[in-house]
DNA sequence: CCGTGTGTTGAC
DNA sequence: TCAACACACGGG
């Protein structure tokens, strides 16, 4: 009749199996013959195969979620919505096969995606993906980096704003750089990007020249001057503030994450150069407390609205074929937690994610 | 006890 | 590679 046939001397030698037992009780509570192609019908009903690739049909109604690599199958979880599972497996298929990979939706991954999938093992996308966090931890990556934005045009108000205000300064921002770790620790050195210091900041290209003694006024002191040494090291290829460096993050204070600019007079003929930092803790703060609730609550907002229209936890989407309900009580909740927790973590990973 | 996800087999 | 099928087993 079919494939299954070569099964049926099997199944029909465990009689005694408990689940053959519970399926015979329940059927036979209507029906009084109960014969073996009732109960693989009866399993069949329970079993709808899924019309999604990598998505086969749990016995409680449910759906996993499944993909292969190397001979072995990588289980994704299992999911209330056929098509929620089908997601699974696309996120899983454009990171194990690459972005070009067959997959049941169409959905383009916004690039944004594209280079979430490629910062993370295939591991952890798949423990996102069992644990139904891939969303949100994509979100709270995008959310991350809009917070970057927001602090990076809020420094440059804060550097450029005295441009406006007295002509006595009239600077443009060369670049700026991001201090590392080891830019604010015991090596007493800073790293100047190779792209910024061969444009703005070069050395004599020739060997026994490449040292020279820097004069930078300092942006926010009037009247003070710093003196560093910069030289270009062989060893490690890069071009380095050294002498007088460390000197400057002791008093400045400087943490990692901190941002130190450099800058330029613009009409002034001696194009004397500029020194400046941001502490970006402080920044950050500062951005909450200037734009007040406003920006909060737009931020929050974002996390609110995209979080459940893409995660279909809720009933709105999911209502198909297999009527189960599901404890939407308890994934409300949640959310709700996640939604918090998302929030707390992007206040706090802000500052680390600078580095 | 229930549901998950693994063991396994056989198609493509 | 892939999914159908059965059920061992681990968490609640």
């Amino acid at each position: 009749m079919n494939a299954v046939s070569s099964r049926d001397d099997e199944s029909a030698t465990i009689t005694d199996s408990p689940e053959k037992m519970i399926m015979i009780m329940s059927a036979g509570g209507g029906n009084t013959t109960t014969t073996t192609t009732e109960v693989q019908s009866q399993r069949r009903t329970k079993l709808t195969p899924s019309r999604f690739k990598g998505v086969v049909p749990q016995p409680n109604g449910r759906w996993g979620s499944q993909i292969y690599e190397k001979h072995q199958r990588v289980w994704l979880g299992t999911f209330n919505c056929e098509d929620e599972a089908a997601r699974a497996y696309d996120v899983a298929a454009r990171r194990y096969r690459g972005l070009d990979a067959i997959t049941n939706f169409k959905t383009v991954s916004s690039s944004e995606e594209a280079e979430f999938l490629g910062s993370h093992s295939k591991a952890e996308i798949v423990d996102m993906l069992r644990k139904h966090t891939y969303k949100d931890e994509l979100e709270q990556q995008i959310s991350r980096r809009r917070q970057l934005i927001i602090i990076n045009h809020h420094h440059h108000r804060i550097i450029n704003s005295s441009d406006h205000d007295d002509n006595k300064l009239q600077t443009e921002v060369l670049f700026e750089k991001t201090v590392t770790p080891s830019d604010v620790g015991k090596l007493n050195r800073l790293v100047i990007p190779k792209q910024h210091a061969e444009k703005y900041f070069p050395i004599s290209g020739r060997s026994n020249k490449n040292v020279v003694l820097m004069n930078l006024k300092d942006r926010a002191g009037p009247g003070k001057v710093w003196r560093f040494r910069y030289s270009y090291w062989n060893s490690s290829q890069s071009y380095v503030l050294t002498k007088g460096w460390s000197r400057f993050v002791k008093e400045k204070g400087l943490n990692a994450g901190d941002i130190v600019s450099f800058h330029r007079s613009v009409n002034s003929a001696d194009k004397q150069l500029y020194v400046d930092h941001l502490k970006i803790i402080q920044a950050a703060a500062g951005v909450i407390e200037e734009e007040e609730k406003a920006r909060v609550v737009r931020l929050f907002g974002v996390n609110i609205f995209k979080v459940p229209s893409t995660t279909n936890i809720i009933s709105t989407n999911c209502v198909d074929n297999n009527n189960n309900n599901i404890g939407s009580k308890r994934k409300k909740l949640e959310m709700m937690e996640n939604i918090i927790m998302t929030w707390d973590s992007t206040k706090k990973q802000r500052v680390i994610d600078v580095v």
